[in-house]
Order: C-alpha cells, then structure tokens, then sequence
DNA sequence: ATAGGGTTAG
C-alpha cells in the first residue's frame, strides 16, 4: 500500500500493478490503480489483461473504456479482444475487432489470432469466417503462419460444429491450407485432426501419406480416428507403419493402440505390445507409466483376465481416477457386484462416470432399486447426470418395470437436452419395450438423429419379445437395406425371433449366412438358439448332428436348450441324456431339475418329478439367486395343466380369443405342458418358464390359494414383457392383481397398471 | 493439436 506524505513515481506504480496483479493480489492492484493519478496504458493494459483472466469482463471493460481514445494502442485493443474470446463471447471480440479497425487501430497477427480463436463459438460463423478470411487476404501478405492456422482452425473447428449446418468449410480450410504461403506442423496437424474429427478419415489419410514431416501428433491421431471408427485393422497397420519408419512413439501411440486391442477382443496382440513396450521403454516416465497402465488394466479386464487387471492395478506406483474407473468397471464387468461396492466405497475421489458405471452395474445384475438409488444420491451429491448416467437409470427402471419412472426420466432427458444421444435413446428403447408399450419405443426409434446397431437391435428384439417374431425379422430386412452390418447380437435375436414364430426355414437360412455372408462365426448362444429352434419344431435328428458338428465342446448351454426342447415335445430318452451332461458339467444349476421334473411332469411321471425335487433338495441346489417374490392376491380361476388339450386350458384359449389376442400368443403354448405340478405341496412354490405368454396362462390356469408366492426367475422380468402379460390377465381373470417385486407394488386392475412412487 | 477409464442391444 501506499504509505502517506510518500510520492512514488508515477511509473512505479504503474510498475507495481503488474507486481500485484503477477501474485494475484487484484484488489490491491485496483486500489492502487484507483490512486494513480495517471495511470498508463502498460497499467491499463496489465489490469484489463488480469481481469480478463479470471473471467471479470465488467471491470476488464469498464477499465478499457475508460481509457481515452488517444492513449489506446493495438495491445491494449488485444487485451480485450483476448478477454472476450477467452471467455467465450466470439460475437464481443468480433464487434470490438472491428470498432479498432474503424477507429484507425492496425490488427497485428495477435489480433488476428484472437479474434479467430473466439469466432468458434458463435453460431453464424460461417459469414464471419469469410469476412475474416477477406480481411487476412486484402491486408497483402507478410501475416504470420500461426495467423494462418487460426483461421484455418476456425474453419476447421466450425464444420465439426453441431451449429453449423454448412458442409463446405472443410472445403474452404482446405483451400485455404493450399493457399498459404507456408506450412507448419501445426497447420498439418490442424488440417489433418480437422479432417479426422469431420469423420473424412480417407482425405486424412492422403493428406498423411503426402506429408514429408515426421510429426508423431498425427500419427497418433490418425490411429486414434481409425480406432473410434471401428477399424482396428487399419489402426494397427498405421501403427506398424510408424514403427517401420521409426516415427517416434509414445504413450499416445501406445495408449491408442492397447484400447484397440482392448475393444476388439485382441488380446495376443495387447500382449504384445504390453511386451515391446517393456522392451524399448526403459525409464517410462509417471505420466507415460500411469496413462499405458490404465489402458493394460482395461485390456486385461475386458479380456476376462481380472486377476491380472488386479495385479497390475495393485503393482501401480500411482494410480489416478482413470486406475480406479477402469478397476470398478473390471469388477462390475465381471459381476462382482459386491467387490465392486466395496471397492466404489473406497475410492479417493470419484467422477461422473464413476457413478455411471456403479448404477449401470447393479441395474444390470438386478439391483434395479439400489441403483435407482444410487442414481438419487450422485445427484444430491452435486453430480450432474450425463447421458451415460441416465442410460443406467433408465436401464434400472427396464429391470423394475417402473414404467412411470421410466417416462419421468425421458422427460428430464429432454428438457436436458440428451434426447440425441444415442445410448439415452437405446435405453429408452428396451425400457419401453420391456414395460409393454410398444408404441414408445417405437416412437423413439422413429425421432432419433442418429441410430446405429444397437438401435436396431434393440428394435428388433422388442418385437421378437412382443411376439412378433415375422415383423422383427421383416425389421432385420430393413436394417441390411439401411446398410447398418447386423452382429453377433443381432444374429441372436434374429434365431430367438424365428424360434419363436416357428420358422425353421429362415432359421437354418440366417444360421448359415452369418458366417457366410457376414463373417461372424456363430458362438455357443448361436447353437444353442439354433438347437432350441430345432427341438421346438421337433427336429432332433438335426438338432443332434448340429451338436456333432460344433467346432467346440457343447457347454451347459447347448444341452439345456437340448433338454427344454425335449421337456416340449416328452422326449424322454435324449432329455436324459442331456440332463446327465448337464449335471456334470454344472451339477448346482436348477434350471436342470427344473427341466428334468418338468419332462417327467409332461408325461405324467410324478413319482420321478418326485425324485428330481429330492435329488436337488439332497444336492443342496440352492435356486437361482436375484430373483424376486410376486404375491398374487385374489386371483381364483385357476388349473394345473399337463397337456393343451385339457379343457380348462381350452378355455383359456377361448378367452385370449375373446380378448382378440392374435393366435401368436397361442405359438406358444405347446410348450406350455409344463411346470405346475407341485401346486399341491406344501412349498406353494411354482416354477416358471421364461415367456409372458407363459406366465399369462400360468395365471390364468392355476387354483392359485390366497396369499402364494411365485417364484419368478432372473431372466423372467416380472415387469418387463410380463407386465403386458399380466396387464391382460388381469382383464381375463376380472380382478385385481398385485404384484409385489421387492419392496414395490404394482397394481393391475381390468388392464391397466398403476405403480407405486418408489422415492 | 494427439491418448488412457463409461453407456445402450441377447
């Protein structure tokens, strides 16, 4: 401060507002300003320049306008402009550019590289970029590169712009880097990244192949665009490229690469690279260890190897957010679910997307409320949700049933604005789906900007759950129309829609041009949809020559789609054989007692329905864990079935027809001989299959007594597909039901729902 | 100017 009866000089004050305002120590250096009694325009500027800084525009500008016109100079006019595009107002930093120019003041190349850089954001910037690029051109030659590469950044920033509609500017940067007196690297990387980031990865490509400078910047980012863009291949020969010409590389190449592998299942080759790394790296820096670290952790957990994950994760001399992210994921991955708790408790600190994957975690292992939950507390805690975060959610309100929740949550979607984005919308999808409204999903199929794999798929198994398995594969159709490569996914629910709808044919047909016609080689799930199709339809003789022809040893799955067929169709002898391979190889699994006892059942054999029950309960086969209680209040009209033909069944049968249910939900029932045959005993326990239909008559049939339970399976969501199921019988059986699934109710009254607030 | 951790479909 200033000490009284002392007079410093002016220009040392002026000097000592840079002091202050270097540490900081703003209000000092407006005080002082304030008593300066002439402050200079180094002062002013220093001051402007500060206030910028920190994002006080006001006081930057109130300083700039009080600086007479006569005292102003080009910095000065800088400071401001910088100010502005700083702090992200384009439109000010343009106006004041131009009102320099009209006041006389000549733009240096500074000004110039300011103004462009702020002219970004602003959304008609089209016209503003062109009434630049005249004003660069018209001031002659003699501009510096970097203001060259401002521009040309602009251009190339602005056509990546969601605001800007125009799809000529990657055409005019180019020119424009064709014009330039000279290029740097910065102007490569510049056009280069531009053109990347346009998603043009072949004009990329050539500009690369053209260019004599060995800037490793693009080299890298060049493999970073092919792998966003799903060509690990052409990354990884990019990669091998730049080892040939020994372009150096570092932990952006590496990092990019590792992912690669990591994304694409290649895990020999991670290795690999895991190897040369150590080979060559011989003091990796922390940064350079802690960035190739994170990404070799993501590689071994997406590989199924977590203990190695663990280990590298333990081995870390410093581990950062992305280390505990990738970790959580590892374990939640795995379905850990509870090492996943306890590891997310632990954590130092956490981000948004450490709480996306925890709710996404227990969303998918039916944890549907905790992480509803969950979601809740990441908010009240300050996090704003992301896109990602109310996919998870939204996923938990699918896995609940909670429908009305489900709609709340779309609702908050667009009033935030994420109604574009992809996962959000393919979440709505099945949420949608899953609670029975159809006509949502589809909505939300219809008006989203962009749809990729999983959208179709989506689609196309709601309506495969819906029973309409002709109009899911007649959507598969659309989809290869709409050159969108179907995938493994796709391919499992396109043979789970022709099991369904009983197209043998088409079944055989897409089974074979998976592999033929799209290089997928089918997977154990494949077969195993396969041999469900061919057993429904009683083909057994193929169904077992496919198993023989099975370039893999036939796993649980394979025989227990085996073994359903044959419960359908009373194929006592190979039902057996199937349900012994099955108790080999997973002798706790009670979907295989469940299946056994219901083969038995459908022919009658109660006293070996009898045997399998002892034989599970002497085995101490616990029942599948994560499944959930429904209490059916009220219900009376009720049977126990063995066989379609019984009468009671028969009426059933008249009732979907009254309802005007198409004969689709008829498609099923063959395979309904099931189940029921304990209503009797005194567990009050039922066992389920998985299809709503299923279930719908199952209500429909059974005497159930008051107050019973059933036991509803993991895969059977109670409030998914069931709920339209349950929906209708409510109207069939004329009263209410009320399911409970955990602490919830939903209540169904003459077709409609009505569900509980949860929070 | 480039990289590493997430999501949705069975």
């Amino acid at each position: 401060m200033i000490v009284s009866g002392f007079k410093p000089r002016d220009h040392i004050l002026n000097r000592l507002i840079d002091v202050y305002c270097k540490s900081s120590n703003f209000s000092y250096a407006h005080q002082l300003f304030d008593q300066i009694p002439k402050p200079d325009i180094v002062a002013r500027t220093t001051l402007i320049t500060a206030y910028s800084a920190i994002g006080n525009l006001t006081l930057a500008r109130k300083i700039f306008n009080e600086t007479p016109l006569s005292m102003r100079d080009t910095v000065c006019y800088n400071a401001m402009i910088t100010g502005y595009s700083r702090n992200n107002d384009g439109y000010a930093s343009i106006r004041l550019f131009c009102e320099m120019r009209q006041g006389g003041f000549r733009p240096n190349n500074f000004t110039y590289t300011t103004v462009l850089s702020g002219v970004a954001q602003i959304v008609d910037v089209e016209k503003q970029c062109q009434q630049l690029h005249c004003a660069v051109i018209k001031s002659g030659t003699g501009f510096a590169t970097s203001v060259w590469n401002a521009l040309l950044s602009v251009y190339v920033r602005c056509a990546s712009s969601p605001l800007v509609s125009s799809s000529s500017l990657m055409g005019e940067a180019r020119n424009l880097f064709n014009e330039m007196p000279e290029r740097d690297e910065l102007s490569w990387t510049t056009m280069i990244t531009g053109y990347i980031r346009n998603e043009d990865l072949h004009a990329a490509r050539e500009l690369l192949d053209g260019m004599d400078e060995r800037i490793e910047v693009v080299w890298n980012a060049m493999i970073s665009g092919y792998a966003h863009h799903n060509s690990f291949q052409e990354a990884l020969l990019l990669f091998r490229k730049m080892r040939l010409l020994g372009i150096h590389q570092d932990e952006f190449t590496y990092t990019s690469v590792i992912s690669t592998c990591a994304n694409n299942g290649l895990f020999q080759l991670g290795k690999q690279v895991h190897a040369y790394i150590l080979r060559t790296e011989a003091k990796p820096t922390v940064d350079f260890s802690l960035s190739v670290n994170n990404t070799l952790l993501t590689l071994y957990y997406k590989c199924g190897k977590l203990d190695e994950a663990q280990y590298i994760f333990n081995n870390m001399p410093v581990k950062d957010l992305v280390s505990w992210n990738a970790i959580l994921s590892g374990y939640v991955s795995a379905g850990r679910i509870q090492e996943a708790k306890s590891f997310f408790k632990e954590m130092p600190e956490r981000s948004i997307l450490t709480w996306t994957v925890m709710i996404s975690g227990l969303a998918q292992n039916g944890l549907g409320e905790e992480a509803m939950k969950l979601f809740n507390q990441m908010r009240s805690e300050g996090f704003e949700p992301c896109d990602y975060a109310f996919s998870g959610a939204i996923t938990s309100c699918a896995a609940l049933g909670a429908l009305e929740h489900g709609r709340q949550l779309h609702a908050q979607l667009i009033s935030l604005g994420f109604d574009s984005s992809l996962s959000a919308a393919n979440a709505l999808i099945t949420m949608y789906a899953r609670c029975g409204v159809f006509e949502d999903a589809n909505s939300v199929f219809l008006t989203m900007p962009y749809i990729d794999s999983v959208s179709w798929n989506a689609m196309i198994a709601a309506l495969s759950q819906h029973g309409h398995g002709v109009q899911a594969i007649d959507l598969f159709g659309k989809m290869l129309k709409a050159d969108i490569l179907p995938d493994r996914i796709t391919f499992l629910i396109i043979l789970s829609a022709c099991s369904h709808a009983g197209l043998v044919k088409e079944g055989r047909h897409y089974f074979s041009s998976m592999r033929v016609s799209y290089g997928i080689s089918p997977d154990e799930g494949h077969y195993a949809r396969m041999i469900d199709l061919l057993c429904r339809c009683g083909e057994f003789t193929e169904a077992k020559g496919l198993i023989e022809s099975m370039p893999f040893e036939p796993g649980g799955p394979i025989w227990e789609a085996l073994l359903a067929g044959c419960r359908t169709h009373g194929n006592m002898d190979l039902g057996i054989q199937a349900a012994e391979r099955l108790f080999e190889l997973v002798p706790q699994h009670d979907g295989t007692y469940i299946l056994l006892s219901n083969l038995y059942a459908a022919i009658g054999r109660w006293d070996d329905v009898a045997k399998v029950r002892k034989l599970m309960r002497d085995r101490g086969v616990k029942k599948e864990p994560g499944c959930s209680w429904i209490d059916v209040e009220n219900m009376v009209h009720v049977f126990l079935v063995g066989d379609t033909e019984h009468p009671e069944v028969q009426a059933v049968y008249k009732y979907l027809e009254q309802l005007g249910l198409e004969m689709r939900k008829l498609g099923y029932l063959p395979d309904t001989k099931f189940v029921l045959h304990d209503m009797e005993s005194e567990h009050k326990e039922y066992s389920l299959s998985t299809h709503s239909e299923k279930l719908a008559v199952a209500f429909g049939l059974m005497k159930l007594p008051l107050g019973a339970s059933i036991r509803v399976f993991k895969n059977l969501r109670i409030c998914g597909d069931c709920h339209t199921s349950i929906k209708f019988m409510s109207r069939v059986v004329g009263r209410d039901i009320i399911v409970r699934d955990a602490k919830r109710f939903h209540h169904f009254r003459n077709g409609e729902c009505s569900c509980g607030n949860y929070w």
